[in-house]
DNA sequence: GGGGATAGTTCGCCACGCGAAGTATCGTGT
DNA sequence: ACACGATACTTCGCGTGGCGAACTATCCCC
């Protein structure tokens, strides 16, 4: 398990990423991610659900309900314009941030 | 600049490792991330000093003030051997975190 | 029909980066 | 002599956001 600090500056990314691809929920969204991270990653359901619906208040993400018989009643999220430009940037920074912190962290400071 | 979210995970590491080499005090700590980082990571001085403070509660760090006549005082702070440990166990998570997310934010998850 | 997996909601706590304002000393320019 | 900027550190309060806890509800399998 990695610390809440470590994952707070990468969750939103994470989520976009994964919805690059195609619709998924929120349920959907977490298991892929554990499952990704070979079981290294786990967030809280609580802090999965407020993350989205940040990101949808934010125009990142769009939510829409399905409801079919025979299956539980799930929100599906897909990328907006806006994410996709979200999703982005916030890859780029994040290369830039671990490239950055890989050299302080990497080399001797005498 | 770094979003908050992004520094928050790696303060810690970034201050413990350029104290690996020698003591340091906690003006020079905020000059020398700026400048390893190519100007791109600055810290309130604000932040600097609450983590500082912070890492010598947790006992990571020991801080040691010296006043010699034409200087400022200055508070030295130097690694203990928990922060020394720490410091390896966070490089370490660190090392595993970044892998992760580049490994799930670069493949394709269709 | 009981238990576990699935799916989502709400609430409050608390850690922590940050902005703002402050104190104080030193070097440099004019 | 004085102003000004860099150096060096302190304290306070705010807002963000991950997390724990508790909850509702449906579906499948034995």
């Amino acid at each position: 398990m990695f610390s809440a600090d470590l994952k707070r500056g990468s969750i939103e990314l994470l989520i976009l990423s994964v919805l690059r691809d195609r619709a998924r929920h929120g349920y959907e969204i977490g298991k892929l991610l554990e499952e990704l991270s070979g079981g290294q990653l786990e967030f809280r359901v609580s802090t999965l659900y407020s993350v989205l619906y940040r990101m949808e208040k934010r125009g990142w993400i769009k939510g829409r309900w399905v409801e079919r018989k025979g299956e539980r009643r799930r929100c599906y999220y897909t990328l907006t314009g806006k994410g996709r430009e979200v999703e982005v940037r916030q890859r780029q920074e994040w290369k830039a941030f671990s490239a950055m912190v890989n050299q302080v962290i990497g080399v001797s400071h005498a």
